[in-house]
DNA sequence: AATCTGACGGGCA
DNA sequence: GTGCCCGCCAGAT
């Protein structure tokens, strides 16, 4: 099967992970790990972050933080700020990079989408 | 070619 | 409840 860059399963993986990401509800957020589980990669959530980070821009790869529900990708974003912005903006409540209420407004594809 | 790091997570002290 | 260590997969030096 031509067209595989590298892996072919980092192809699928990367398809995967900006669906998922699209598939957030607004005003709710997940984890990398919840989106690896998803994935059935769910020993790897590093590879979700490291998908997200060549995401196009109309992926709200600001909905998608750590398990501790801290921001932490918002360096990776143009202004920094942008992620916590879009977030609040969103209606999610931030403070000092770190999501509140995270457990409440946390979705779960793997529950979510079932 | 080898080693460390990295948008993480889970387990254990 | 908090902190430390190990495991995963790919990339960069």
């Amino acid at each position: 099967m031509p067209r595989i860059k590298k892996t072919q399963s980092a192809d699928n993986f990367f398809e995967n992970v900006f669906e998922v990401a699209k598939l957030i509800p607004k005003g709710r957020v997940t984890s990398y790990g919840a989106i690896a589980q998803y994935l059935g990669m769910k020993s790897s959530a590093r590879m979700v972050g490291w998908a997200l980070n060549g995401c196009p821009k109309h992926v709200p790869a600001h909905r998608v933080v750590n398990r501790s529900g801290l921001l932490t990708g918002k360096h990776h974003f143009k202004p920094p700020i942008a992620m916590q912005r879009s977030l609040e903006k969103e209606g999610i409540k931030v403070k000092n990079d770190q999501v509140q209420n995270f457990r409440e407004i946390f979705w779960d594809p793997s529950t979510a989408l079932l």
